[in-house]
DNA sequence: ATATCTATGTAACAGATGTTACGGAGAGAA
DNA sequence: TTCTCTCCGTAACATCTGTTACATAGATAT
Protein backbone atom coordinates (compact mmCIF):
# COMPACT_ATOMS: atom_id res chain seq x y z
CA UNK A 1 0.00 0.00 0.00
CA UNK A 2 2.56 2.64 -1.22
CA UNK A 3 0.04 5.45 -2.69
CA UNK A 4 -0.68 8.71 -1.90
CA UNK A 5 -3.94 8.89 -0.13
CA UNK A 6 -3.80 12.43 0.88
CA UNK A 7 -6.78 12.91 -1.36
CA UNK A 8 -8.54 10.71 1.12
CA UNK A 9 -9.37 13.95 3.31
CA UNK A 10 -11.51 15.18 0.49
CA UNK A 11 -13.70 12.47 1.66
CA UNK A 12 -16.40 12.70 4.90
CA UNK A 13 -15.16 9.81 6.45
CA UNK A 14 -11.66 10.87 6.27
CA UNK A 15 -12.17 14.76 6.78
CA UNK A 16 -11.43 14.96 10.50
CA UNK A 17 -8.29 12.88 10.54
CA UNK A 18 -5.14 14.21 9.40
CA UNK A 19 -2.88 12.88 6.75
CA UNK A 20 -0.52 11.01 9.23
CA UNK A 21 -3.55 9.19 11.11
CA UNK A 22 -4.74 8.09 7.67
CA UNK A 23 -1.72 6.58 6.35
CA UNK A 24 -1.38 4.58 9.66
CA UNK A 25 -5.07 3.63 9.56
CA UNK A 26 -4.89 1.76 6.37
CA UNK A 27 -1.84 0.13 6.82
CA UNK A 28 -3.23 -2.61 8.31
CA UNK A 29 -6.55 -2.33 6.56
CA UNK A 30 -6.82 -4.52 4.08
CA UNK A 31 -7.97 -2.19 1.13
CA UNK A 32 -7.88 -2.06 -3.19
CA UNK A 33 -7.24 0.30 -5.04
CA UNK A 34 -8.22 -0.21 -8.38
CA UNK A 35 -7.41 1.41 -11.70
CA UNK A 36 -9.97 1.85 -14.75
CA UNK A 37 -9.68 3.11 -18.12
CA UNK A 38 -12.15 5.53 -19.21
CA UNK A 39 -15.54 4.16 -19.88
CA UNK A 40 -14.99 0.86 -18.02
CA UNK A 41 -17.58 -1.62 -15.85
CA UNK A 42 -17.15 -1.17 -12.52
CA UNK A 43 -19.88 -3.03 -11.52
CA UNK A 44 -23.03 -4.11 -13.63
CA UNK A 45 -26.60 -4.11 -12.10
CA UNK A 46 -27.79 -6.73 -9.76
CA UNK A 47 -24.18 -7.52 -8.88
CA UNK A 48 -23.98 -8.12 -5.19
CA UNK A 49 -22.45 -4.70 -3.33
CA UNK A 50 -20.14 -6.18 -0.60
CA UNK A 51 -17.67 -3.15 -0.52
CA UNK A 52 -17.58 0.51 -0.24
CA UNK A 53 -16.40 2.63 -2.80
CA UNK A 54 -14.18 6.28 -2.40
CA UNK A 55 -12.88 7.81 -5.31
CA UNK A 56 -9.44 8.74 -5.75
CA UNK A 57 -9.67 10.57 -8.91
CA UNK A 58 -11.52 10.73 -12.21
CA UNK A 59 -15.44 10.54 -12.97
CA UNK A 60 -17.79 7.63 -12.53
CA UNK A 61 -21.46 7.03 -13.03
CA UNK A 62 -24.23 5.16 -11.64
CA UNK A 63 -26.61 4.09 -15.36
CA UNK A 64 -29.76 2.29 -15.62
CA UNK A 65 -29.90 0.31 -18.65
CA UNK A 66 -33.05 -0.86 -19.86
CA UNK A 67 -33.29 -3.80 -22.73
CA UNK A 68 -34.16 -1.39 -25.32
CA UNK A 69 -30.44 -0.19 -25.29
CA UNK A 70 -31.40 3.56 -23.59
CA UNK A 71 -29.68 4.35 -20.65
CA UNK A 72 -30.51 6.96 -18.16
CA UNK A 73 -27.94 8.27 -15.29
CA UNK A 74 -29.05 8.00 -12.44
CA UNK A 75 -26.21 9.29 -10.21
CA UNK A 76 -22.69 10.61 -10.79
CA UNK A 77 -19.49 11.07 -8.87
CA UNK A 78 -16.32 12.89 -8.64
CA UNK A 79 -13.05 12.85 -6.62
CA UNK A 80 -13.56 12.40 -2.81
CA UNK A 81 -17.06 10.96 -3.28
CA UNK A 82 -18.35 7.66 -1.95
CA UNK A 83 -20.88 5.37 -3.37
CA UNK A 84 -22.62 2.20 -2.10
CA UNK A 85 -22.62 3.54 1.74
CA UNK A 86 -25.87 2.34 1.67
CA UNK A 87 -25.77 -0.55 -0.05
CA UNK A 88 -23.60 -2.98 1.66
CA UNK A 89 -25.39 -2.98 5.17
CA UNK A 90 -29.01 -3.44 3.81
CA UNK A 91 -30.59 -6.61 3.18
CA UNK A 92 -30.73 -6.60 -0.19
CA UNK A 93 -27.30 -5.22 -1.22
CA UNK A 94 -27.65 -5.32 -4.94
CA UNK A 95 -26.48 -2.84 -7.39
CA UNK A 96 -29.58 -0.71 -9.00
CA UNK A 97 -27.54 -0.20 -11.44
CA UNK A 98 -24.81 -0.61 -13.74
CA UNK A 99 -21.16 1.19 -12.52
CA UNK A 100 -19.06 2.94 -15.07
CA UNK A 101 -16.19 5.10 -15.40
CA UNK A 102 -16.66 8.12 -17.32
CA UNK A 103 -13.46 9.15 -17.37
CA UNK A 104 -9.91 7.15 -16.03
CA UNK A 105 -10.85 7.08 -12.56
CA UNK A 106 -8.70 5.33 -9.50
CA UNK A 107 -11.33 3.94 -7.11
CA UNK A 108 -10.41 2.49 -3.31
CA UNK A 109 -12.54 0.24 -2.10
CA UNK A 110 -13.18 -1.39 1.28
CA UNK A 111 -14.57 -4.31 2.23
CA UNK A 112 -18.03 -4.29 4.40
CA UNK A 113 -15.54 -6.38 7.22
CA UNK A 114 -12.84 -3.97 6.84
CA UNK A 115 -15.19 -0.74 7.45
CA UNK A 116 -16.07 -2.53 10.36
CA UNK A 117 -13.05 -3.15 11.51
CA UNK A 118 -12.01 0.44 11.02
CA UNK A 119 -14.89 1.52 12.79
CA UNK A 120 -13.97 -0.57 15.53
CA UNK A 121 -10.28 1.04 15.91
CA UNK A 122 -10.78 4.47 15.06
CA UNK A 123 -13.76 5.97 16.99
CA UNK A 124 -13.55 9.03 14.19
CA UNK A 125 -13.67 7.24 11.63
CA UNK A 126 -16.77 5.08 13.36
CA UNK A 127 -18.52 8.80 13.64
CA UNK A 128 -17.37 9.82 10.29
CA UNK A 129 -19.44 6.86 8.69
CA UNK A 130 -22.53 7.60 10.66
CA UNK A 131 -22.34 11.57 9.74
CA UNK A 132 -22.02 10.36 6.68
CA UNK A 133 -25.50 7.94 6.63
CA UNK A 134 -27.04 10.06 8.86
CA UNK A 135 -26.62 13.43 6.68
CA UNK A 136 -27.91 11.30 4.16
CA UNK A 137 -31.04 10.69 5.75
CA UNK A 138 -31.60 14.04 6.90
CA UNK A 139 -31.06 15.25 3.01
CA UNK A 140 -33.28 12.94 1.93
CA UNK A 141 -36.35 14.01 4.08
CA UNK A 142 -36.04 16.92 3.05
CA UNK A 143 -36.26 16.72 -0.72
CA UNK A 144 -39.19 14.61 0.08
CA UNK A 145 -41.27 17.53 1.98
CA UNK A 146 -40.33 19.19 -1.32
CA UNK A 147 -41.08 16.95 -3.37
CA UNK A 148 -44.83 16.41 -1.02
CA UNK A 149 -45.82 19.94 -1.97
CA UNK A 150 -48.73 19.54 -4.40
CA UNK A 151 -50.03 22.54 -5.82
CA UNK A 152 -47.56 25.68 -7.17
CA UNK A 153 -48.77 27.64 -4.37
CA UNK A 154 -47.89 25.15 -2.12
CA UNK A 155 -44.13 25.08 -3.26
CA UNK A 156 -44.30 29.06 -3.36
CA UNK A 157 -45.47 29.14 0.25
CA UNK A 158 -42.81 26.21 1.07
CA UNK A 159 -39.99 28.18 -0.43
CA UNK A 160 -41.06 31.49 1.12
CA UNK A 161 -41.22 30.30 4.84
CA UNK A 162 -38.08 28.30 4.32
CA UNK A 163 -36.58 31.34 2.63
CA UNK A 164 -38.03 33.65 5.69
CA UNK A 165 -35.84 31.37 8.18
CA UNK A 166 -32.99 31.41 6.60
CA UNK A 167 -32.74 35.16 6.05
CA UNK A 168 -34.71 36.37 9.18
CA UNK A 169 -37.05 38.86 7.81
CA UNK A 170 -40.54 39.02 6.00
CA UNK A 171 -39.11 40.79 3.29
CA UNK A 172 -37.54 37.88 1.50
CA UNK A 173 -34.75 38.69 -1.81
CA UNK A 174 -34.67 35.69 -3.32
CA UNK A 175 -31.50 34.01 -3.70
CA UNK A 176 -31.78 33.07 -7.32
CA UNK A 177 -33.22 34.24 -10.74
CA UNK A 178 -36.92 33.10 -11.34
CA UNK A 179 -35.93 30.60 -14.08
CA UNK A 180 -33.65 28.74 -11.83
CA UNK A 181 -36.28 28.81 -8.89
CA UNK A 182 -38.88 27.55 -10.83
CA UNK A 183 -36.79 24.54 -12.21
CA UNK A 184 -35.55 23.66 -8.99
CA UNK A 185 -39.44 23.38 -7.92
CA UNK A 186 -39.60 21.52 -10.69
CA UNK A 187 -42.21 23.70 -12.20
CA UNK A 188 -42.83 26.05 -15.51
CA UNK A 189 -41.36 29.15 -15.40
CA UNK A 190 -44.45 31.03 -16.94
CA UNK A 191 -46.31 29.11 -14.20
CA UNK A 192 -44.42 30.79 -10.99
CA UNK A 193 -45.10 34.17 -12.18
CA UNK A 194 -48.77 33.59 -12.85
CA UNK A 195 -49.15 32.18 -10.02
CA UNK A 196 -47.07 34.67 -7.70
CA UNK A 197 -49.28 37.20 -9.43
CA UNK A 198 -52.52 35.50 -7.98
CA UNK A 199 -51.00 35.66 -4.64
CA UNK A 200 -49.99 39.03 -5.08
CA UNK A 201 -53.74 39.76 -6.18
CA UNK A 202 -55.42 37.68 -3.25
CA UNK A 203 -52.90 39.66 -0.70
CA UNK A 204 -50.80 37.29 0.52
CA UNK A 205 -47.61 38.80 -0.53
CA UNK A 206 -45.55 41.99 -2.68
CA UNK A 207 -43.98 42.25 -4.78
CA UNK A 208 -41.41 43.94 -6.39
CA UNK A 209 -38.14 43.07 -8.84
CA UNK A 210 -36.60 40.15 -7.02
CA UNK A 211 -37.95 41.22 -3.77
CA UNK A 212 -41.04 39.62 -1.93
CA UNK A 213 -43.22 40.45 0.80
CA UNK A 214 -45.14 38.35 3.36
CA UNK A 215 -47.96 40.20 3.82
CA UNK A 216 -49.47 37.24 6.03
CA UNK A 217 -47.19 34.74 7.79
CA UNK A 218 -49.64 33.12 9.22
CA UNK A 219 -51.91 32.57 6.17
CA UNK A 220 -49.08 31.04 4.60
CA UNK A 221 -48.33 28.42 7.12
CA UNK A 222 -51.51 27.65 7.51
CA UNK A 223 -52.16 27.10 3.98
CA UNK A 224 -49.68 24.55 3.90
CA UNK A 225 -51.57 22.47 6.72
CA UNK A 226 -55.31 22.36 5.02
CA UNK B 1 -30.76 -1.21 36.02
CA UNK B 2 -33.04 -3.92 36.98
CA UNK B 3 -35.02 -4.45 34.08
CA UNK B 4 -37.12 -6.25 31.54
CA UNK B 5 -35.78 -5.84 28.60
CA UNK B 6 -36.71 -8.58 26.19
CA UNK B 7 -39.00 -5.99 24.64
CA UNK B 8 -35.66 -4.85 23.21
CA UNK B 9 -35.50 -7.71 20.64
CA UNK B 10 -38.33 -6.04 19.22
CA UNK B 11 -36.37 -3.42 17.81
CA UNK B 12 -33.92 -3.85 14.61
CA UNK B 13 -31.16 -2.67 17.02
CA UNK B 14 -30.82 -6.07 18.98
CA UNK B 15 -33.68 -8.34 16.98
CA UNK B 16 -30.34 -10.41 15.83
CA UNK B 17 -28.95 -10.34 19.72
CA UNK B 18 -30.39 -12.63 22.27
CA UNK B 19 -31.94 -11.82 25.30
CA UNK B 20 -28.73 -13.32 27.63
CA UNK B 21 -26.53 -11.03 25.57
CA UNK B 22 -28.66 -8.03 25.51
CA UNK B 23 -29.04 -7.97 29.11
CA UNK B 24 -24.87 -8.46 29.59
CA UNK B 25 -24.36 -5.58 27.01
CA UNK B 26 -26.58 -3.37 28.84
CA UNK B 27 -25.34 -3.97 32.32
CA UNK B 28 -22.31 -1.72 31.58
CA UNK B 29 -24.07 0.91 29.33
CA UNK B 30 -25.11 3.99 30.84
CA UNK B 31 -28.87 3.90 29.90
CA UNK B 32 -31.88 5.73 31.50
CA UNK B 33 -35.19 4.43 30.99
CA UNK B 34 -37.77 7.35 31.63
CA UNK B 35 -41.41 6.46 32.36
CA UNK B 36 -43.68 8.86 30.82
CA UNK B 37 -47.72 9.60 31.65
CA UNK B 38 -49.51 10.20 28.44
CA UNK B 39 -49.57 13.75 26.92
CA UNK B 40 -46.62 13.99 28.31
CA UNK B 41 -43.45 16.41 26.67
CA UNK B 42 -40.91 14.17 25.79
CA UNK B 43 -38.55 16.61 23.75
CA UNK B 44 -39.33 20.12 22.41
CA UNK B 45 -38.94 20.84 18.99
CA UNK B 46 -35.35 23.12 18.06
CA UNK B 47 -34.29 20.97 21.51
CA UNK B 48 -30.72 19.50 21.04
CA UNK B 49 -31.00 16.09 20.15
CA UNK B 50 -27.75 13.81 21.66
CA UNK B 51 -29.77 10.65 22.28
CA UNK B 52 -31.54 7.69 20.72
CA UNK B 53 -35.16 6.52 22.15
CA UNK B 54 -36.30 2.96 21.79
CA UNK B 55 -39.77 2.83 22.96
CA UNK B 56 -40.10 0.10 25.67
CA UNK B 57 -44.27 0.28 25.80
CA UNK B 58 -46.60 2.92 24.65
CA UNK B 59 -46.93 5.42 21.35
CA UNK B 60 -44.87 8.33 20.96
CA UNK B 61 -45.69 11.06 18.08
CA UNK B 62 -43.50 13.94 16.53
CA UNK B 63 -46.20 17.29 15.95
CA UNK B 64 -45.22 20.11 14.49
CA UNK B 65 -47.03 22.81 16.29
CA UNK B 66 -47.55 25.89 14.34
CA UNK B 67 -48.09 29.32 15.59
CA UNK B 68 -51.66 29.33 15.03
CA UNK B 69 -51.94 26.71 17.49
CA UNK B 70 -52.83 23.60 14.85
CA UNK B 71 -50.86 20.92 15.25
CA UNK B 72 -49.71 18.35 12.16
CA UNK B 73 -47.95 14.79 13.20
CA UNK B 74 -45.11 14.37 11.75
CA UNK B 75 -44.48 10.57 12.72
CA UNK B 76 -45.81 7.85 15.08
CA UNK B 77 -43.87 5.64 17.18
CA UNK B 78 -44.52 2.39 19.03
CA UNK B 79 -43.41 -0.70 20.56
CA UNK B 80 -39.77 -1.85 19.24
CA UNK B 81 -39.40 1.75 17.05
CA UNK B 82 -36.77 4.22 17.36
CA UNK B 83 -36.53 7.71 16.82
CA UNK B 84 -33.44 10.10 16.83
CA UNK B 85 -31.42 7.72 15.26
CA UNK B 86 -30.78 10.12 12.37
CA UNK B 87 -30.54 13.09 14.01
CA UNK B 88 -27.37 12.56 16.81
CA UNK B 89 -24.83 12.32 14.61
CA UNK B 90 -25.82 14.97 12.01
CA UNK B 91 -24.51 17.84 12.05
CA UNK B 92 -27.41 19.81 12.95
CA UNK B 93 -28.95 17.78 16.05
CA UNK B 94 -32.27 19.35 16.90
CA UNK B 95 -35.32 18.10 16.99
CA UNK B 96 -38.03 19.00 13.87
CA UNK B 97 -40.65 18.44 16.00
CA UNK B 98 -41.89 18.32 19.13
CA UNK B 99 -41.91 14.75 21.04
CA UNK B 100 -45.33 13.84 23.14
CA UNK B 101 -46.47 10.31 23.95
CA UNK B 102 -49.52 9.86 22.71
CA UNK B 103 -50.18 7.12 25.27
CA UNK B 104 -48.16 6.22 29.03
CA UNK B 105 -44.98 5.43 27.24
CA UNK B 106 -41.54 4.14 28.84
CA UNK B 107 -38.30 5.07 26.51
CA UNK B 108 -35.11 3.95 27.07
CA UNK B 109 -32.35 6.55 25.87
CA UNK B 110 -28.77 5.66 24.52
CA UNK B 111 -26.52 8.74 24.60
CA UNK B 112 -24.40 9.04 21.69
CA UNK B 113 -21.49 8.51 23.88
CA UNK B 114 -23.38 5.16 24.76
CA UNK B 115 -23.89 4.14 21.30
CA UNK B 116 -20.89 4.82 19.85
CA UNK B 117 -18.97 2.33 23.01
CA UNK B 118 -21.67 -0.21 22.23
CA UNK B 119 -20.73 -0.18 18.33
CA UNK B 120 -17.05 -0.62 19.16
CA UNK B 121 -17.56 -3.02 21.96
CA UNK B 122 -20.16 -5.48 20.11
CA UNK B 123 -19.75 -5.64 16.59
CA UNK B 124 -23.08 -7.37 16.11
CA UNK B 125 -24.85 -3.85 17.35
CA UNK B 126 -22.66 -1.81 15.09
CA UNK B 127 -23.84 -3.64 12.08
CA UNK B 128 -27.45 -3.46 13.46
CA UNK B 129 -27.13 0.16 13.63
CA UNK B 130 -25.64 0.47 10.58
CA UNK B 131 -28.34 -1.38 8.89
CA UNK B 132 -30.94 0.38 10.45
CA UNK B 133 -29.13 3.82 8.89
CA UNK B 134 -28.74 1.99 5.52
CA UNK B 135 -32.32 0.67 5.17
CA UNK B 136 -34.19 4.29 5.77
CA UNK B 137 -31.97 5.39 3.21
CA UNK B 138 -33.03 2.80 0.85
CA UNK B 139 -36.85 3.32 1.87
CA UNK B 140 -36.16 6.82 1.17
CA UNK B 141 -35.11 6.72 -1.80
CA UNK B 142 -37.19 4.44 -2.97
CA UNK B 143 -40.19 7.07 -2.03
CA UNK B 144 -37.87 10.06 -3.98
CA UNK B 145 -38.79 7.86 -6.76
CA UNK B 146 -42.39 7.00 -6.79
CA UNK B 147 -43.13 10.63 -5.80
CA UNK B 148 -40.90 11.78 -8.86
CA UNK B 149 -43.48 10.47 -11.03
CA UNK B 150 -45.21 13.62 -12.51
CA UNK B 151 -48.08 12.35 -14.28
CA UNK B 152 -50.83 9.56 -13.64
CA UNK B 153 -49.53 7.97 -16.47
CA UNK B 154 -46.05 7.66 -15.06
CA UNK B 155 -47.08 6.60 -11.92
CA UNK B 156 -48.82 3.75 -12.85
CA UNK B 157 -46.39 2.80 -15.30
CA UNK B 158 -44.10 2.59 -12.33
CA UNK B 159 -46.24 0.84 -10.16
CA UNK B 160 -46.72 -1.94 -12.92
CA UNK B 161 -43.13 -2.00 -13.60
CA UNK B 162 -42.67 -2.73 -10.10
CA UNK B 163 -45.43 -5.56 -9.71
CA UNK B 164 -44.24 -6.91 -12.63
CA UNK B 165 -41.02 -7.64 -11.25
CA UNK B 166 -42.97 -8.50 -7.96
CA UNK B 167 -44.86 -11.32 -9.12
CA UNK B 168 -42.66 -11.94 -12.06
CA UNK B 169 -45.91 -12.09 -14.91
CA UNK B 170 -46.86 -9.52 -17.28
CA UNK B 171 -50.33 -10.41 -15.84
CA UNK B 172 -50.66 -8.71 -12.54
CA UNK B 173 -53.25 -9.34 -9.82
CA UNK B 174 -53.07 -5.91 -8.01
CA UNK B 175 -52.08 -6.11 -4.46
CA UNK B 176 -54.85 -3.87 -3.14
CA UNK B 177 -58.36 -2.09 -3.89
CA UNK B 178 -57.96 0.15 -6.20
CA UNK B 179 -59.21 3.43 -3.94
CA UNK B 180 -55.91 2.09 -1.61
CA UNK B 181 -53.28 2.32 -4.72
CA UNK B 182 -55.08 5.69 -5.88
CA UNK B 183 -54.59 7.02 -2.34
CA UNK B 184 -50.89 5.38 -1.97
CA UNK B 185 -50.23 7.12 -5.72
CA UNK B 186 -51.51 10.29 -4.32
CA UNK B 187 -54.08 10.78 -6.91
CA UNK B 188 -57.84 10.51 -7.53
CA UNK B 189 -59.68 6.95 -7.22
CA UNK B 190 -61.69 8.40 -10.39
CA UNK B 191 -58.01 9.75 -12.24
CA UNK B 192 -56.79 6.65 -11.62
CA UNK B 193 -59.86 4.67 -13.56
CA UNK B 194 -60.05 7.46 -16.17
CA UNK B 195 -56.21 6.77 -16.76
CA UNK B 196 -56.19 3.20 -17.02
CA UNK B 197 -59.32 2.90 -19.19
CA UNK B 198 -57.18 5.59 -21.62
CA UNK B 199 -53.67 3.40 -21.38
CA UNK B 200 -56.16 0.05 -22.28
CA UNK B 201 -57.82 2.24 -25.39
CA UNK B 202 -54.49 2.95 -26.61
CA UNK B 203 -53.23 -0.53 -26.37
CA UNK B 204 -50.71 -0.53 -23.81
CA UNK B 205 -52.98 -2.79 -21.22
CA UNK B 206 -55.77 -5.26 -21.20
CA UNK B 207 -58.27 -5.10 -18.10
CA UNK B 208 -60.55 -7.86 -15.92
CA UNK B 209 -61.81 -6.91 -12.88
CA UNK B 210 -58.16 -6.43 -10.38
CA UNK B 211 -56.58 -8.01 -13.00
CA UNK B 212 -53.87 -6.30 -15.40
CA UNK B 213 -52.28 -7.50 -18.66
CA UNK B 214 -49.07 -5.48 -19.33
CA UNK B 215 -49.59 -5.81 -23.46
CA UNK B 216 -46.58 -4.03 -24.31
CA UNK B 217 -43.45 -4.31 -21.62
CA UNK B 218 -41.28 -2.29 -23.36
CA UNK B 219 -43.13 1.03 -24.18
CA UNK B 220 -43.95 1.11 -20.43
CA UNK B 221 -40.32 0.98 -20.02
CA UNK B 222 -39.66 3.37 -22.33
CA UNK B 223 -42.42 5.43 -21.29
CA UNK B 224 -40.49 6.24 -18.10
CA UNK B 225 -37.75 7.62 -20.00
CA UNK B 226 -38.41 10.09 -22.63
C1' DA C 1 -25.90 55.25 -29.40
C1' DT C 2 -26.97 50.81 -31.16
C1' DA C 3 -27.31 46.16 -31.02
C1' DT C 4 -27.81 42.07 -28.52
C1' DC C 5 -28.79 39.04 -24.92
C1' DT C 6 -31.06 37.56 -20.73
C1' DA C 7 -34.54 37.63 -17.33
C1' DT C 8 -39.05 38.57 -16.87
C1' DG C 9 -44.11 39.59 -17.34
C1' DT C 10 -48.14 38.46 -19.82
C1' DA C 11 -51.71 36.24 -22.45
C1' DA C 12 -54.14 32.57 -25.00
C1' DC C 13 -54.76 27.98 -25.50
C1' DA C 14 -54.50 22.91 -24.65
C1' DG C 15 -54.12 19.15 -21.78
C1' DA C 16 -54.15 16.90 -17.36
C1' DT C 17 -56.19 16.29 -13.08
C1' DG C 18 -59.42 17.16 -9.24
C1' DT C 19 -64.31 17.34 -7.91
C1' DT C 20 -68.70 15.81 -7.67
C1' DA C 21 -72.39 13.05 -8.66
C1' DC C 22 -74.71 9.00 -10.13
C1' DG C 23 -75.49 4.12 -11.10
C1' DG C 24 -74.22 -0.71 -11.21
C1' DA C 25 -71.97 -5.06 -9.52
C1' DG C 26 -70.89 -8.00 -5.96
C1' DA C 27 -70.52 -9.45 -1.08
C1' DG C 28 -72.52 -10.16 3.08
C1' DA C 29 -76.39 -9.80 6.56
C1' DA C 30 -81.11 -10.12 7.96
C1' DT D 1 -84.88 -12.99 -1.41
C1' DT D 2 -84.08 -8.26 -0.15
C1' DC D 3 -81.41 -4.79 1.84
C1' DT D 4 -77.26 -2.52 2.58
C1' DC D 5 -72.59 -1.45 2.08
C1' DT D 6 -68.33 -1.12 -0.40
C1' DC D 7 -65.86 -0.84 -4.55
C1' DC D 8 -65.82 0.66 -8.98
C1' DG D 9 -66.85 2.73 -13.58
C1' DT D 10 -68.34 6.74 -15.78
C1' DA D 11 -69.48 11.36 -17.04
C1' DA D 12 -69.63 16.46 -16.74
C1' DC D 13 -67.53 20.21 -15.16
C1' DA D 14 -64.04 23.17 -12.85
C1' DT D 15 -59.41 24.10 -11.95
C1' DC D 16 -54.62 23.87 -12.35
C1' DT D 17 -50.62 23.65 -14.96
C1' DG D 18 -47.84 23.23 -19.16
C1' DT D 19 -46.93 25.19 -23.67
C1' DT D 20 -46.06 28.61 -26.72
C1' DA D 21 -45.54 33.04 -28.21
C1' DC D 22 -44.70 37.80 -27.79
C1' DA D 23 -43.30 42.23 -25.54
C1' DT D 24 -40.48 44.81 -22.40
C1' DA D 25 -36.74 46.23 -19.19
C1' DG D 26 -32.19 46.09 -17.98
C1' DA D 27 -27.45 44.79 -18.66
C1' DT D 28 -23.57 44.41 -21.57
C1' DA D 29 -20.73 44.71 -25.53
C1' DT D 30 -19.30 47.13 -29.68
Amino acid sequence: MVQDLSVLQKSPLFGTINTHDIKKMMENAPTRIVTFSKDALIAEEGENCDRLGIILSGEIEIQKIYASGKTVTMAHFKEGNIFGEALIFSKVHLYPGTVVSRTPAQILFLQKSTIISLCRKHPEFLENFLSLLSERILMLNKKIKELSMGTIRQKIAYFLLEEYEKQGNLTIKLPFSKEIIAEHMGIQRPSLSRELVNMREEGWIDMEKNIIHIKDLQQLTDFLLD
